[in-house]
Order: C-alpha cells, then sequence, then structure tokens
DNA sequence: AGCACGCCGACT
DNA sequence: GTCGGCGTGCTC
C-alpha cells in the first residue's frame, strides 16, 4: 500500500504529492486526509494525505511514512474538494489551499502548544533615549528594526523568542509580560426580546425559506436599519429547525460587536464566534466545537467560510460589498463569496449578500437574475435620516480655512456644548503626508520603495507605510541642503493635534493603524468612546464599520476626495459606500445626526448621490462608466503581476508575459501592459503588471496555468496571478 | 525549507 | 593548495 502525500513547505517547486510506502502497521488506520509524518530529504515533515493506493510505477526508491499524526481525518471529503476548488479558480499552491481552511493548531508541521492561553510581548525596559543611544551604536539590523518598531508601537506580540530578542533582553532593553489571551467577551442580556418582524422582512424570509433546500443566491439589499440582521437571524432559525447549520460571515469581528451581541442574545451557546482575539489553543477549541456539531452557527470574518459545520442550511454574508472578504495580500487569493457559493452548491442551500450598497458586480448579477434581488425598504419608524452638508473646500481655502471649514468648527462646538460625541474621519495615518523641500522640490521617499515617507510626530520618525522603514526627521533637504522643509498633507496624528488647539477642553481618542497594533486595542476605543469617556474619535476608514453609538451626532468626513483621487477603478465606488455608510448611520438614537463632507470635488456624483442615499442613481451612472472603459462588471480582470530584485530582469520578463498572454489568449480579451505596478518598488523589488481584461476566454485558465508552471521553476523572478482582484 | 553539490576568490 | 562564500537544484 502506497500514500500520496503533500507535505507542508511553502514553496512553488514541491507543491505537488510524493509517493511513501505504507508499512503494514498502519494500513488499516490510515485515511485520506490524515497528516502523517514523511521523511523528506533530510528532514522529517508533516504532510497530508491525499491518496491511497495499492502500486505505483517508480523507478526510484520509495521511503516510508513514520507515523500517522491524528487518528482521524483532518481534511473532509468536502475540504479536499474545496482545496481542488480554490487551487483551480486562483491558481495557488495545493498546500497553501489546504492550510487556509484550517486553525492554526491543525495545520501540517506547526508545533502549537494547544494549552496555551497566554499571549507573550515585549515591551522597552529604558526610556527612548537610551534605547536611541543604543540604536545608534548597535550592529545588527535585526535588533535595531525591532527596538526601532518598539519605540512606534510600545509593544510588540511575539511567538517566538528570537536571537535578537535574547540579546535585547540580556542587555535588558527589553522586557517580557504574559498576559492573558484577549477574549472577546459576549454577554447574554436577560432583557433580550425577539422583534417581531414588519411585513417587509416577513416576505423577504419567506421567500428566502421558499427556497431553502436549494441552491441558490440571494442578494438581500437593504437600505440602513432596514433590518437585515432579524432576517438572517429568522432564516437561520428556520434552518436550525431542520437540524442544520448555518454560517455568517461578517467584515471584522471587532467592529461589529453589535451584530455579534445579538447572535448570542438570541442563540446562545449555539453560536461559535471566530475571530483575531481568540489565541490559537482556543481558535482549536471552537474548531472542535463546531466539527463535533455542538455549536450550529458559525459568526466570524473571512476564514470561518471554511467552517468545518456539516449539513449547512444557510450561509450569510454581511455587508458584501466590503473587499476583506477577498484575500488579497498571500496566497490563497480567494474570495470568501466565491467559496460561499461553492459550499452551497455542496450542501443544496441558499447564499444570502445582505448590504445597503452593494457591489456593483452583485446588483448587475441581480439584474441578470443570476441571483435573486430582495429589498427592504422600510426604516425603523423612529429613526430619522441625519442631514447631510457638503462643503465646498476650495470655497473655504480662500478664507484660510485649510483644515475645519466654518460649518465643521460651529457644529462641533455645537455638539460639544450639548455634550454629545463627534465621528472624524480621515483616510491616512501619521502626520503629515509627506515633507518637501520649499526650495528645490525635493521629497523624501523610501530608498527601498520610491515613495513618499510619512512623517510621524510623535516618534519624530520618517516612515513608509509599505515596508516599514524609517528613519529620523531630517532637517536639511538630502538633494539641495536647504532648511526650508515643509509638511504637506494632513494625517490622523496632525489632526488630532490641531483639534487639541482647537478645542482643548474636549477629550479626543484617536484609532487608526498606529494606535491599534496591539490586540484588543481595537475592541477597547469603541468600548471606551461608547461609554462616552471621550467627545472626539478621530480615525482612518476603519471606523467607519463601527458606527453605531447614539451618543454621536456628528459625523466630519475631513477629505472626501482622498479615496476618490486613489487610481483605482473601483474609487467612486468605494467613496460612494463610505460615505453611504457615513451618512446612513449617524443619528441612529433618539438624537437628530448630522454629517458633514469637506471635499473639493462638490460635484461629483459618488458625493452627491450619497448624500442623497439615491444608490439606485449611482449604481446607474457608475454601470456606464464601467462599461465604456470595459471594467467590472462588463469585464473581469485577472492581474499578473512579476516581481524581481532585479530591474533590467524584471522588466525583461514581464514584456516576454505581455507578448506571451497577448498571443495566446483570445480575440475579445484584452491584454494592457506590463506595466509598472502601482507600489512599483517595494522592499527593494520591482513590480511589473500585466492587467488582463475578459468576458469569457475559454484558453484563460490554461495559458495561466502554463505561465504558472513556468515560473514554479524560476527562482530570480516571481508571478502571481490574482484572479478579479479588489484593488489594482 | 533545508541540505548537498559545485564553482570561484582569499588565505595559512 | 585548501577553506568557505553562496548560487543552483533536489527532495518520494
Amino acid at each position: 500500500m502506497y500514500a500520496s502525500v503533500i507535505v507542508e513547505i511553502g514553496v512553488k517547486a514541491v507543491d505537488k504529492t510524493f509517493d511513501y510506502k505504507v508499512p503494514s502497521e498502519f494500513t488499516k488506520n490510515i485515511k485520506v486526509g490524515m497528516r502523517v509524518k514523511v521523511p523528506f530529504g533530510k528532514m522529517e515533515l508533516e504532510g497530508f494525505v491525499l491518496e491511497i493506493k495499492d502500486k505505483i510505477d517508480s523507478n526510484y526508491e520509495v521511503k516510508e511514512i513514520i507515523s500517522l499524526v491524528d487518528t482521524e481525518p483532518i481534511l473532509t471529503k468536502e475540504m479536499l474538494l474545496m482545496g481542488d476548488f480554490i487551487v483551480e479558480s486562483t491558481l495557488c499552491s495545493k498546500i497553501s489551499a489546504y492550510q487556509a481552511m484550517l486553525p492554526k493548531a491543525l495545520k501540517a508541521k506547526n508545533k502549537v502548544s494547544l494549552n496555551k492561553k497566554y499571549d507573550k510581548y515585549i515591551l522597552l525596559n529604558k526610556n527612548n533615549d537610551e534605547i536611541t543611544l543604543y540604536i545608534n551604536k548597535c550592529r545588527y539590523e535585526k535588533q535595531k528594526e525591532l527596538l526601532n518598531k518598539l519605540l512606534i508601537e510600545k509593544e510588540i506580540k511575539i511567538n517566538a523568542i528570537t536571537s535578537e530578542i535574547t540579546t535585547l533582553l540580556k542587555h535588558e532593553l527589553i522586557k517580557i509580560e504574559e498576559r492573558e489571551a484577549y477574549r472577546y467577551k459576549v454577554e447574554k442580556d436577560v432583557n433580550y426580546k425577539e422583534i417581531i418582524l414588519n411585513e417587509d422582512q416577513n416576505k423577504v424570509v419567506n421567500k428566502i425559506i421558499e427556497h431553502k433546500n436549494e441552491s441558490k443566491t440571494f442578494l438581500l439589499y437593504g437600505v440602513t436599519g432596514s433590518g437585515k440582521t432579524e432576517v438572517y437571524m429568522n432564516v437561520i432559525d428556520s434552518v436550525l429547525k431542520d437540524g442544520k447549520t448555518a454560517i455568517m460571515l461578517v467584515p471584522e469581528i471587532s467592529l461589529t460587536p453589535q451584530i455579534v451581541k445579538r447572535f448570542v442574545n438570541r442563540f446562545g451557546d449555539n453560536v461559535a464566534i471566530l475571530h483575531s482575539g481568540l489565541s490559537d489553543g482556543e481558535k482549536y477549541d471552537e474548531y472542535r466545537k463546531i466539527q463535533q456539531g455542538i455549536v450550529k452557527i458559525v459568526v466570524g470574518a473571512r476564514s470561518a467560510i471554511f467552517a468545518p459545520l456539516s449539513n449547512i442550511g444557510v450561509i450569510v454574508i454581511d455587508e458584501e460589498h466590503t473587499n476583506t472578504y477577498k484575500q488579497e495580500d498571500s496566497n490563497p487569493r480567494y474570495n470568501a463569496r466565491d467559496i460561499a457559493l461553492w459550499r452551497s452548491k455542496y450542501h443544496n442551500c441558499p447564499v444570502i449578500l445582505g448590504s445597503a450598497t452593494p457591489s456593483l458586480e452583485s446588483f448587475a448579477r441581480a439584474g441578470n437574475h443570476v441571483y435573486e434581488l430582495l429589498t427592504l425598504t422600510k426604516r425603523p419608524s423612529n429613526s430619522i435620516l441625519p442631514i447631510v452638508h457638503i462643503v465646498d473646500m476650495k470655497e473655504e481655502v480662500k478664507k484660510n480655512n485649510f483644515i475645519f471649514s466654518e460649518l465643521l468648527i460651529d457644529k462641533i462646538n455645537e455638539k460639544l456644548n450639548k455634550h454629545e460625541q463627534i465621528i472624524l474621519l480621515l483616510n491616512r495615518r501619521g502626520y503629515s503626508s509627506m515633507l518637501t523641500c520649499s526650495s528645490c522640490g525635493h521629497v523624501e521617499k523610501c530608498p527601498r520603495c520610491d515613495i513618499s515617507l510619512t512623517y510621524h510626530k510623535t516618534s519624530n520618525m520618517l516612515r513608509c507605510h509599505y515596508c516599514g522603514y524609517f528613519k529620523k526627521k531630517i532637517d536639511k533637504c538630502s538633494n539641495c541642503g536647504s532648511t526650508d522643509i515643509k509638511d504637506y498633507g494632513m494625517g490622523t496624528q496632525k489632526l488630532e493635534e490641531e483639534l487639541k488647539k482647537l478645542f482643548p477642553s474636549a477629550n479626543i481618542i484617536r484609532m487608526d493603524m498606529d494606535t491599534t497594533s496591539r490586540k484588543g486595542a481595537h475592541a477597547q476605543i469603541i468600548k471606551d468612546f461608547g461609554e462616552h469617556k471621550y467627545d472626539i474619535l478621530v480615525g482612518t476608514q476603519m471606523i467607519a464599520k463601527g458606527l453605531d453609538f447614539p451618543l454621536v451626532t456628528l459625523v466630519g468626513v475631513m477629505n472626501a476626495d482622498m479615496s476618490l483621487s486613489i487610481p483605482d477603478f473601483r474609487s467612486a465606488e468605494r467613496t460612494f459606500q463610505l460615505l453611504s455608510q457615513v451618512s446612513g448611520r449617524a443619528g441612529r438614537g433618539d438624537l437628530k445626526g448630522e454629517v458633514i463632507i469637506q471635499t473639493y470635488n462638490n460635484k461629483h456624483y459618488s458625493i452627491v448621490l450619497a448624500k442623497d442615499h439615491n444608490y439606485l442613481s449611482f449604481y446607474k451612472e457608475e454601470m456606464s462608466i464601467r462599461k465604456k472603459l470595459n471594467y467590472p462588471p462588463y469585464y473581469f480582470i485577472t492581474l499578473v503581476n512579476i516581481s524581481c530584485k532585479d530591474y533590467e530582469l524584471g522588466f525583461e520578463h514581464a514584456n516576454k508575459i505581455g507578448d506571451y498572454l497577448k498571443k495566446n489568449l483570445e480575440e475579445n480579451t484584452i491584454v494592457l501592459g506590463p506595466t509598472m505596478a502601482n507600489m512599483f518598488k517595494i522592499n527593494n523589488i520591482y513590480h511589473f503588471q500585466c492587467i488582463i481584461k475578459y468576458r469569457h476566454d475559454n484558453k484563460l485558465k490554461s495559458i495561466l496555468k502554463i505561465l504558472d508552471e513556468r515560473y514554479k521553476t524560476e527562482n530570480k523572478v516571481n508571478v502571481e496571478i490574482n484572479v478579479e482582484p479588489t484593488r489594482l
């Protein structure tokens, strides 16, 4: 007996199965989907058994399996098929597809202690001056990097004690703190009452239940406050009564505590909540509970789509338009929506995609009856939509108001006097966007990434937001030596500072990637703000998702143009979604809400239509542009990213690939490029990209496969294929 | 990923 | 003449 095994090495060259002999003592227990320990070169590795067979045609010596790791398969039959689908549709490595479906504790070759309930953090143990002194004289890059990171982030969670940590500990420059893993506490509300559905909601629920044994996709288009969550819960309740299970995906758990709370209130112990705050051991515990059928409902972010439930009755994807459902930064580059549709076919169950501002793709599919459109239009009777003001910043600049418009200042004062709360949104972290020399115009840039460095005032550093490169703030222009250096643009740090100057008595908190790197910091800020410990919350768009605070009566969008100016065909859609979300949610309590949108593009359709809550007009307008320019949903897009340390070599291969695609794809397919990617130089690696636009191209899959195969063995040039990216 | 093999420059 | 730098290639 032989077994085909795929080993856990994240390298393209070994992304295939290797055959091993099964020793007689294992033959009756070994099953497909189990982990086994095998000899591999000089190493011993864990891998998954993907096939068991009686004979192999080998002209090489076959080694034996060392031991079985599991008593039962880790990868179920469904997961193995799902893995094939992921590999096929995203062109990722097989092993990455399997590993993505499992919690850390069950991945091949991972020695995590399952009882671990503590997280280890490192903190600085000396004052900043002493640390800086050490950094300047230290010869080791790793130590310097770690200390610099600590200067900015104050503390870092660690998984292992590396050599540089040991050294720094020895010098007493840092210390380790163990803390109990942050737990996302959701308490059941004793006063919870089931909400009686209105007529609209009832209709929608009945429509879905009518098709509850079919693989069918519904797009639930419901304005903010129309009660989508109640619909989800009622459908789930119904499938539970049939003895089935349910998956509910949310964009990000820590930002949607209200939804989680409602699920826990209604379904109690029947819900497993998968979120990044769980330790590896806790995740494993939740996973087992799901696997063994102890819980029937799984609520979680993107990866929860792989929850090992059997007999799924419904899959819900809330806020379906958000880009968090697509994994963009690492393999497999899957979209949870596509996995949901696949599982829906496997289990013969419906999928519900819910949104107040559906993605154009989904709304178009509903229009073509690929999805069935369900609409909720009624808002609860006690909710009043906020008043939305669009402020033309071109006029304000004439009055020397660069940051705050007159209206915004007046309104902030008004709300502060009434002891109400304010949220200000600004889509850029850091202090200022860049340092520019006034005499020669030179802009300080990252030497590794070639983008302008952002000034962080608290650490007095210039930082690269792509690779993390940093250096001390310069006093003299590195090009001409002039000391006349100005900082342009504004980040959240500067906004916070300006606010403190203008409103010295207000309590202000900032929430962005810099203040939330610590585990649980997110939820803590939201909790504190919810308890009115602060008057003003300043943050990047990450706060737009969790805007449900009853005392917030003013939301200010500092610069709505920032998301519009991003060079991406979806920037208008993103802007509309963001502004709609902001203007749909403020003032949900008993108090009247107001929204101020500051912009230089006060006539732009995405801004004007968001003010009027007019999704349908926006949809029409944006669709006509997409049609003209051959963008999704009229065309699909696949991105081919070519990266190389050497500019010339990368350029050469990028051109070869571009030519190859142009020659071999079907006639109606459009191949753009190769061009320099948006982030052209990151960490000293040059990135080129080809954009493929197509409607139907029967050759595409096989051509991309050939390309992928060809570059598996090329180690100087890396080719990544991203099917249907969410951004370009 | 890890390890061996192998081809060039620097040194006892 | 040998030690060791790391670029290349293989692992059932």
